[in-house]
DNA sequence: ATGTTTTTTAAAGTTTTTTTCACGGATAAC
DNA sequence: GTTATCCGTGAAAAAAACTTTAAAAAACAT
């Protein structure tokens, strides 16, 4: 049996969107539960841990760029924001922010659907592969430990510093996705720390160097310019 | 059973014209309602609920881009604008201010319905292809993983700088439906700005080359004169 | 304190991308 | 048919981005 009940978190202020998303969302059998302002959403996100939140951007109360990053400061659950088809910044921002889709209004119910469906199926498929914190991960003859923080390429071993190793395990926890600049750098140092690009590069350039990269050989890190890294998960021939 | 009873509300003054694309229409399997005002189109709007709109600029009480508004405002529902040859300008504006294709007068039975049929399967369409960020896009030979920001024509991998990846992602997500100029160029470059249009070509002209089209073959991109591109999401013989 | 390792900063060098421009062909208007 | 406009193309100039190397600063261990 398809038991779909997924407990979704609705949070909007004004009454009759609210009330027109949760119908549709209930017609598809999702479990739904409606609160219009921020701080009620806060006290029911801790009490019910549902397995999404679609979120309006303008709420009454406070901003729900706080809402955002107060639940992604300690929880991985899919959020889709809501917001006026304006707001062109806002998308990017809030997607900066943790938010994992963005719907702009108007949008039709079968679109609200799809982008509900793919955020749960994605979530789901987080849970299995990014909790991969421990084991270890393996590519070709890159090798991670990912508990001793050791790397090995065959049977060598490659000494990596700290930060080092650190931008090479959130590359291989997204391995063969495009990761950002601003991704990586929030990443292992915090803030959108301004002209840390440059570390980064020189980071790349050392972990390259140690891989001892053979010319004319496809490099394990590939760079897009002006956008970011990202592992190479092809198969070689 | 197929019911194929889609309700096209039809908006134009002129009643013989009116009289004749009804007719067209009802005899093609579409439940057609029929109105020669802006006033009366939006009361019907809000009662029927049509599933697509087709709708002449030139009407007589109030400009036809007020009532594509007041819609657009709210509903996501698929309208084709129809416009004298003459006024070219028209067409960009309807399509900037939402609108999802147009028609030329004169036109076929024939287009027209074409027109419509891939309106409403755009439409229906969209809500299963959109899902942003994720996933990938798939045309004939052409696939576009976003997440990786890779872009594949057969199994050969092609390279795309940032702008030409980013054109064509931004078309790819409007599958089927001419984007303006403006609308390309605010998206790729931010601001409306002026001049910009040659660097458009000349990107569209490097994605082309490196797509390699033979020639006779029919081309991914289309451009429509004075107007935008948009992809080819017509079938192939 | 001193020496070693790591991190950050800086600068030169190289590659890639972006923009600009001029010409030719195509399309629509007259 | 002629003209004006618009688009495609190729090439070169300009700008931006990345790599590499090296040295200064900071952190760490002895």
């Amino acid at each position: 049996m398809s038991n779909n009940k997924y407990k979704i978190l609705l949070v909007e202020d004004e009454s009759n969107i609210r009330n027109l998303i949760s119908t549709i969302l209930e017609a598809a059998g999702y479990h739904t539960i409606a609160v219009g302002t921020c701080s009620l959403a806060l006290s029911l996100f801790a009490s019910h841990v549902p397995d999404l939140v679609i979120l309006d951007l303008g709420l009454p109360d406070r901003d729900g760029m706080y809402f955002l990053q107060a639940v992604r400061k300690e929880h991985n659950t899919p959020i889709i924001v809501l917001s006026a088809r304006s707001h062109e910044k806002d998308k990017v921002d809030a997607l900066d922010a943790g938010a994992n889709d963005y719907v702009t209004k108007p949008f039709g119910s079968e679109e609200l659907l799809a982008r509900v469906r793919t955020a749960l199926r994605n979530s789901r498929m987080n849970s299995d592969t990014l909790p991969s914190h421990d084991g270890k991960f393996i590519l070709r003859e890159l090798v991670i430990h990912y508990d001793a923080r050791r790397v090995f390429i065959g049977d060598t071993e490659i000494h990596l510093t700290q930060t080092e190793y650190n931008i090479l395990a959130y590359l291989s926890m997204h391995a063969g996705k495009m990761m950002t600049y601003s991704a990586i750098i929030k990443a292992i140092w915090g803030q959108s720390d301004e002209g840390s690009i440059k570390k980064l590069q020189v980071n790349m350039a050392n972990i390259r160097k140690k891989f001892g990269a053979k010319p004319g050989e496809e490099n394990y890190i590939i760079n897009e310019l002006g956008v970011g890294y990202r592992l190479n998960i092809d198969q070689k021939n």
